[in-house]
RNA sequence: GGGCGGAUAGCUCAGCUGGUUAGAGCAUCGGCUUUACAAGCCGGGGGUCACAGGUUCGAACCCUGUUCCGCCUACCA
């Protein structure tokens, strides 16, 4: 065999310890210089497994060991996949237009959009986001994320914008987008409105007040509400129609408070009778309930929040008031007026702007809407498509889309993300739409194909200000992997190739946002799922099982773990969670990463190191090997190990995996087989030679093979032993570009759990004989006594007695009754002699 | 309000479709150092499996109810 003299070192100076920090950085250089990871365009031969990677935000905060490990997770299934010999399309995403880089460059530059003029804002957010990708991508690299970095994609750059805005073309196309003029959510903070999934409920305390209105004939009538600095607003009173008490009230109006403005009294069966006196006050619009109404008995329109979140002049007196200085206001003067008859605290839902934590308001403008509403069906049924790890993540999903309220308004009245390829007409208000060659456009700086308004002639058009959504992008990204946007022959082929894509994995908390919208998307575009499997990752948490957040403070930064520990420790300690489960971070469990690295290295050092020169672990099949009991033992358990193992890479189970190939390494391979074998290589002797070579060979072999099972956890220390030892022997550039072990069968031996079971029962009594006599556990005894009730056993004893004696460091082995320590197995005792 | 996940040793967690005496790592205690590894090895102690019922020859596991933790979801103003 020849060998590589660039990695070549001899054998007998392998270092005794493991330099993790020198390793790890020479071997992520290693695969950057040789694109180990490199998805190969032109290879037909293989299969394709593609990943639709997160993209992180780059700027919303910092990454900690939560982020790398649930990217990990993805990767140990990733990993495998190579190595199962697919050819793996893995992109780096960085996601950074939109709202939550806004919000960071706000916060950083303490601005708001209102402060700064566009340019200068955006070009404060491109500098920040260029940062955060270098920053991101050095992090991924030295966690050794795997992915094909040349593949790498910002949700700003030129392609992303492209694919944004022929999405936008081919809805509006389709009739799928429209334009309407309707009340949406909004968040007075951040001065935009937003979609459903950008709400979240927080609960919150409140106060619910009774307050008095009138009849037109002076009877007081009581209506609790939780907003009174909305009675500008206020519209209708509603009962049920089933309430006696307000029958008299049909078809009449009744007096506002402070305003004495009249409002009619209507019914409607949704208005509960027990809650406080069974009148309800509507505005427009207060919650989603006043939205509702509205539309649906065409209520008059009395908008009173503006979109700084103050009252107007149609509140009179608080005018310009912000809602909560309103609310403060109007109760102090109805109290005046002895108008509040009650009030009493409560605990209630109040929708906030999930990126600023604002109390979202409603507002009246011209949006750009997705239409969902039509379809949940085909959405519901796209996601039953979808293999789902685990599977009970799938349920948010369902449950998710089973409460869509409202079509997706992707119109954002912000700066930093992608434009809409739309103008309009001065004139006729005409909608006129990019040419889909032109794409990418910013219509505030391009112009239209056309100069004139096709509808009217008009010579004035403006630009659409709004910026879409950044999930409008986001939801793209199988889309925008596959190039969908270009219409080149490779563009083509690619989305063939990789579309729909094999695996998405990702966070949970962004199953209502990510995943939703990139399976709207798929479905109107393509008529196609996304993906196929579904990684659902949990959180990492504290030590007290905290969520890790920056503002929490209980932040661990992977940068110092890394340094400390080793990225192939860190990587250790994510695979201890299930998938979908939540994992708290504990320093110990790393450093129990650590221990299990400096066992690999050193029982991969006990092989190197007894490895002569002529060595070929090749030389013969390992069936032709004269192997003794505890090797076919050793060998039967590698390869259960091995199945065991296969079966739960592909389930997704990689924890069990990594469990069962730990527990196989340790107790199995270092603290049994190698203990036993060990003494060989003291023994010069001529005669061992033979029994030498056939350790060594079976050594090598459950080594190789158990490295590659620890490959797509511990990349880095499992290369550097590939590198550095095994490529001598075998072909290819990178362990992780070598085959996962193939399931021998002749390699498992039927009796040998029965035969090393005796032999383990022995060993392990020996063990305990020694430490009672404070013997050192490889002090050499003169004999072994052995007495068996079993005499079915005496065969077996006497074909392995060699492994025994080798095993307890016995000279001889005696049938003796004398034997007096009973072992595990009560039909067998043994004593040692000195 | 509805739903999902979890509760097992001092700590972090395994425990598959029910089957001897419930496991691992860490921690703890005792012992062992020229022969891969003291960042090691060998051995020991430690559990009313959240609680209460039920099914079964047999329950950590299945069923019912309860408590606590986390999450998702929800128009009672």
């Amino acid at each position: 065999m020849q060998k590589n003299t660039e990695n070549y070192i001899d054998f007998k100076d392998f270092p005794k310890n493991y330099d993790y920090q020198t390793v790890e950085k020479k071997i992520s250089q290693y695969w950057e210089d040789n694109k180990i990871y490199k998805f190969e365009t032109s290879d037909k031969s293989r299969k394709i497994y593609s990943v639709d990677t997160p993209p992180p935000y780059v700027s919303s905060s910092h990454l900690h060991v939560g982020h790398v490990m649930s990217y990990s997770q993805a990767e140990f299934i990733i990993r495998y996949k190579r190595m199962k010999g697919f050819n793996v399309f893995y992109p780096m995403g960085f996601d950074d237009n939109g709202l939550p880089t806004e919000r960071y460059v706000e916060k950083k530059y303490k601005i708001n959009k209102s402060k700064i003029t566009r340019e200068d804002f955006i070009d404060l957010c491109l500098k920040e986001t260029k940062e955060g990708i270098e920053i991101y991508k050095s992090l991924w690299k030295s966690a050794g994320i795997s992915a094909d970095y040349d593949l790498s994609y910002s949700t700003i750059d030129e392609r992303c914008r492209k694919t944004s805005q022929k999405s936008f073309l081919d809805l509006y196309n389709k009739g799928l987008i429209e334009r309407r003029n309707e009340p949406i959510l909004w968040c007075p903070q951040c001065r935009t409105s937003l979609a459903q999934a950008d709400v979240v409920l927080e609960e919150l305390t409140g106060v619910l007040y009774d307050i008095e209105f009138k009849s037109m004939d002076g009877k007081s009538l009581i209506i609790s509400t939780t907003r009174p600095e909305l009675l500008g607003g206020c519209v209708a009173v509603y009962a049920n129609p089933a309430d006696d008490r307000y029958k008299f009230l049909e078809g009449r109006n009744v007096k506002t408070p402070l305003y004495n403005r009249e409002v009619p009294v209507r019914f409607d069966e949704s208005v509960d009778m027990g809650y406080g006196t069974g009148l309800m006050m509507v505005c427009t619009w207060g919650d989603v309930e006043d939205v509702k109404k509205w539309k649906e008995h065409k209520l008059n329109t009395a908008i009173v929040v503006d979109k700084a979140g103050r009252l107007n002049a149609l509140s009179e007196k608080y005018n310009g008031l912000s809602v909560k200085d309103a609310k403060k206001a109007v109760v102090a003067d109805l109290n005046e007026l002895f108008l509040i008859k009650g009030e009493k605290s409560l605990m209630h839902n109040v929708g906030v702007h999930d990126r600023c934590s604002t109390p979202v308001e409603f507002i009246l403008a011209e949006q750009w809407f997705i239409k969902i509403l039509d379809s949940k069906d085909k959405f519901i049924n796209a996601g039953n498509q979808m293999v789902w790890h685990p599977e009970f993540m799938k349920a948010r999903y369902d449950e998710w889309i089973n409460n869509l309220k409202w079509d997706w308004n992707i119109s954002r009245q912000r700066f930093y993300g992608v434009p809409f390829p739309v103008w309009y007409c001065s004139e006729c208000g005409e909608i006129i739409t990019a040419v889909e060659s032109k794409l990418p456009v910013d219509p505030v700086t391009d112009l239209p194909g056309t100069n004139k308004c096709p509808k009217c002639g008009g010579e004035k058009l403006k630009p659409e200000t709004d910026v879409m959504d950044t999930w409008m992008t986001s939801s793209m990204t199988p889309l925008i992997n596959s190039r969908w946007a270009y219409n080149d022959h490779d563009s083509k082929e690619l989305l063939n190739m990789i579309y729909p894509m094999g695996l998405r994995p990702q966070a949970q908390e962004i199953i209502r946002t990510w995943l939703f919208y990139t399976v709207v998307k798929s479905i109107y575009h393509t008529e196609n799922i996304p993906f196929k499997d579904i990684m659902i990752s949990g959180w990492g948490l504290d030590k007290s099982g905290k969520k890790m957040s920056k503002s929490l403070g209980n932040f661990v930064a992977p940068e110092d773990i890394i340094k400390k520990y080793s990225a192939d420790a860190l990587r250790y300690w994510a695979s201890k969670a299930n998938l979908g489960q939540d994992l708290r971070f504990n320093e110990e469990d790393v450093i129990a990463g650590r221990k299990l690295l400096i066992k690999i290295w050193n029982a991969t050092r006990f092989l190197i190191t007894n490895v002569s020169a002529e060595f070929n672990p090749y030389e013969k099949n390992m069936t032709e090997l004269n192997l003794s009991q505890i090797d076919k033992w050793v060998l039967t358990e590698l390869e259960n190990t091995i199945n065991i193992c296969e079966n739960n890479m592909e389930s997704y189970e990689y924890s069990f995996a990594l469990r069962t190939a730990t527990d196989f390494f340790y107790n199995i391979y270092c603290d049994n087989y190698l203990e036993i074998i060990k003494n060989v290589f003291w023994d010069e002797e001529e005669e061992n030679a033979d029994r030498k070579k056939t350790v060594l060979n079976v050594m090598y072999f459950i080594s190789l093979n158990i490295s590659k099972i620890f490959a797509p956890f511990m990349p880095f220390i499992t290369e550097e032993l590939y590198l550095t030892f095994y490529k001598n022997f075998e072909k290819g550039n990178s362990i992780h570009l070598s085959n996962w072990p193939e399931l021998k069968k002749e390699l498992i031996f039927s009796d040998s759990a029965k035969i090393s079971a005796i032999l383990l029962n022995i060993l392990d009594a020996s063990r305990k004989l020694r430490t009672n006599l404070n013997l050192h556990q490889n002090h050499k005894v003169n004999k072994i006594l052995i007495k068996s009730l079993n005499a079915d056993y005496i065969d077996i004893i006497n074909e392995i007695s060699g492994d025994i004696r080798s095993a307890v460091r016995s000279e001889r082995l005696i049938f003796s009754d004398k034997a007096d320590f009973q072992t595990a197995d009560a039909d067998i005792f043994i004593s040692l002699e000195k």
